[in-house]
RNA sequence: GGCCCGGUGGUCAAGCGGUUAAGACACCGCCCUUUCACGGCGGUAACACGAGUUCGAUUCUCGUCCGGGUCACCA
């Protein structure tokens, strides 16, 4: 077989080589130690919370490096790629403030000397390695149909084969003669380029994973397809010819891809190539409702797994990092606590760090974590941080919000900006509910008492607080004067003396105070009173009380 | 089924042959406290199982079990 001359009939449009591809992507010439990582997802839909995953450790793994990492789009399967894919997953990113050095960065948009960064636009490219595949004699054509391999894979079973594909005497393609294949190629038969494999069943080949350390396993022996009929690469071999020429030095990917390193790292035997290192992450995995078996997030699935879940919920962006990471990485939580107010992106990560075992994401911890995140914001943050996410997710709420920015500034600076700022709120969509009673477009009047208390003493205590109120006391006067109604109604201002003997009173000062703050707001637990009576303001609180005044009356 | 990865409290996890087996979240209790939150203190709760190796195994080896992945002209 003349293989210089099969390569003319297979490729006759190629006229680059291999070596032209070298020139064109230099080695990258970095310092010693700088990784070049890269995050490589398909557009197929939106951005999920693996893929954020994903994306975060390979930005951190060339930052802490002083490498470089980079976007590559994986479009070869055009039957799975949606629309607005590559949108999709650069919004997704974007959304939650991940960058990459160079690749794409939108629709048709990239940046970097290695592109392009669609596999789509580069089918020259793999197609001259192929080509020189062909001509060494490490690839050749296979026209075997759907059906055909269908019948394959069927006999295999059958027989209870313990290896199964296309290879060795299944692989019929392999020992056809030239004048074979100009026949079929003339009479129009579509036919796929498959690796010429040599490797020995019997043979086991070691690698080095980053993050589980040596893996062994048997070697590679099928005749994997490098082209499909449509003249575009698999996975596989794109994989190869790509993280080769843009000097990839790290192959950062998830772990359902250790089972093909073996056919990989032949691939790049195969090519002249030098393998990169790999580290496989583990999956982030959720239970199953329906089960209650611990499994693989799914898109399809999961709503929670689509990034942009966390966007319109309302979680800043730091949150989500900031738990992403925890996940990522054991000692981050600790550095946090140690670093507080430095940018995440600048923990010091190491891949050896990483756990090796799939972890569940947790939605409480979640939240957790966010009610740190946010409350060390300060006011002016969230306060346009609520409005930014209101106008896209609640335009009615964003009205309400935003008509007096004064006002909600100062709502959302309760109790906050201090040493000890509260944590009450995770996500953007609970303010609603959290303020609603300080906008009187939400406010619904509830005087429901607590069982402890008489709605006669509530008359009483209304009564008796409408008389002294005052807009103008500073926090301890106003307190003080609503220690002072206590003894008069029958309650004690001390609270350890009520606790000693509670037969003695009707209740203490915090009773008093519970019926104020419900028949201010309409509930029995609020953030500072003091700071909510002077934002609703000395009209406000009368007219409240004397809804509740005449609510208790009755 | 073959091959591969994994298995420390409910969750995320330290741990690298000798530890009272860290810490965080969640949960419970107490303290602080006008409510709630914050904060402080304390508590419940774990090395999947069985053999080896060893003076000694959570740590090393093997087996079992369980979970996950992969066996496409999908990535």
């Amino acid at each position: 077989m003349d293989n210089i001359k099969l390569a003319e009939l297979l490729f006759p449009a190629i006229t680059k080589t291999p070596a032209d591809l070298e020139e064109i992507y230099p080695e990258r010439g970095l310092p010693e130690g700088a990784r070049v990582t890269r995050f490589a997802p398909s557009p197929t839909g939106y951005l999920h919370i693996g893929g954020l995953f994903g994306a975060l450790v390979d930005v951190l793994t060339a930052k802490v490096s002083g490498g470089v990492s980079y976007l590559r789009i994986e479009d070869t399967d055009k039957k799975r790629e949606i629309d607005d894919g590559v949108s999709a997953i650069t919004n997704g990113l974007g959304a939650f403030g991940v960058e990459f050095d160079e690749g794409v960065t939108g629709f048709n948009a990239e940046k970097g000397n290695y592109g392009p960064y669609m596999q789509s636009k580069r089918v020259e490219i793999y197609q001259t390695v192929a080509k020189s595949l062909v001509e060494q004699g490490l690839a050749y054509p296979c026209f075997c149909t759907a059906d055909e391999l269908t019948a394959l894979r069927e006999t295999q079973e059958a027989e209870g084969a313990l290896i199964r594909g296309y290879f060795g005497k299944w692989a019929k393609c392999r020992s056809l003669t030239y004048e074979e294949i100009e026949a079929k190629i003339k009479n129009g038969e579509p036919w796929v380029l498959r690796f010429r494999s040599d490797g020995d069943e019997n043979k086991r080949i070691t690698f080095e994973d980053m993050i589980r350390g040596k893996i062994e396993m048997p070697e590679n022996i099928i005749d994997e397809v490098l082209l499909k009929s449509d003249g575009i690469p698999t996975y596989h071999f794109a994989h190869v010819c790509d993280d080769h020429l843009m000097r990839t030095t790290h192959v950062i990917r998830g772990e359902e891809w250790i089972s093909s390193v073996p056919k990989h790292i032949a691939l790049f035997r195969a090519c002249g190539y030098k393998a990169p290192k790999f580290a496989h992450t583990p999956q982030v995995m959720k239970i199953d409702e329906e089960t209650g078996d611990k499994r693989k997030l799914s898109k399809r699935k999961d709503p929670e797994a689509a990034v942009s879940y966390f966007v319109e919920e309302g979680f800043p962006k730091e949150s989500l990092i900031e738990y992403l990471l925890t996940l990522i990485s054991s000692g981050f939580e600790d550095w946090r606590r140690a670093n507080p107010g430095v940018p995440a992106m600048e923990y010091p990560f190491n891949l050896k760090k990483m756990a090796s075992s799939g972890c569940l994401f947790d939605l409480v911890k979640l939240n957790d974590v966010s009610k740190n995140v946010i409350s060390v914001m300060n006011a002016k943050q969230v306060y346009e941080a609520v409005a930014e996410w209101a106008k896209a997710y609640d335009e009615e709420f964003y009205k309400i919000f935003t008509a007096d920015s004064a006002f909600s500034t100062a709502a959302v600076n309760i109790d906050r900006e201090n040493p000890k700022p509260r944590k009450d709120i995770a996500k953007w969509s609970e303010v609603r509910d959290y303020f609603s009673y300080l906008y009187k477009e939400l406010y619904a009047p509830d005087f429901t008492l607590p069982e402890n208390i008489s709605k006669e003493d509530a008359a009483a205590i209304v009564a008796e607080y409408a008389k002294i109120v005052s807009l103008e006391d500073d926090k301890d006067q106003w307190f003080a004067k609503i220690k002072d109604m206590c003894e008069p109604l029958g309650f004690t201002p001390n609270v350890k003396e009520y606790k000693k003997t509670p037969e003695l009173f009707k209740g203490h000062v915090g009773d008093i105070s519970t019926v104020i703050r419900i028949a201010l707001t309409s509930r029995r637990n609020t953030p500072d009173l003091y700071s909510i009576i002077k934002l609703l303001g000395a009209d406000e609180v009368k007219a409240r009380l004397a809804d509740a005044l005449a609510f208790y009356s009755k």
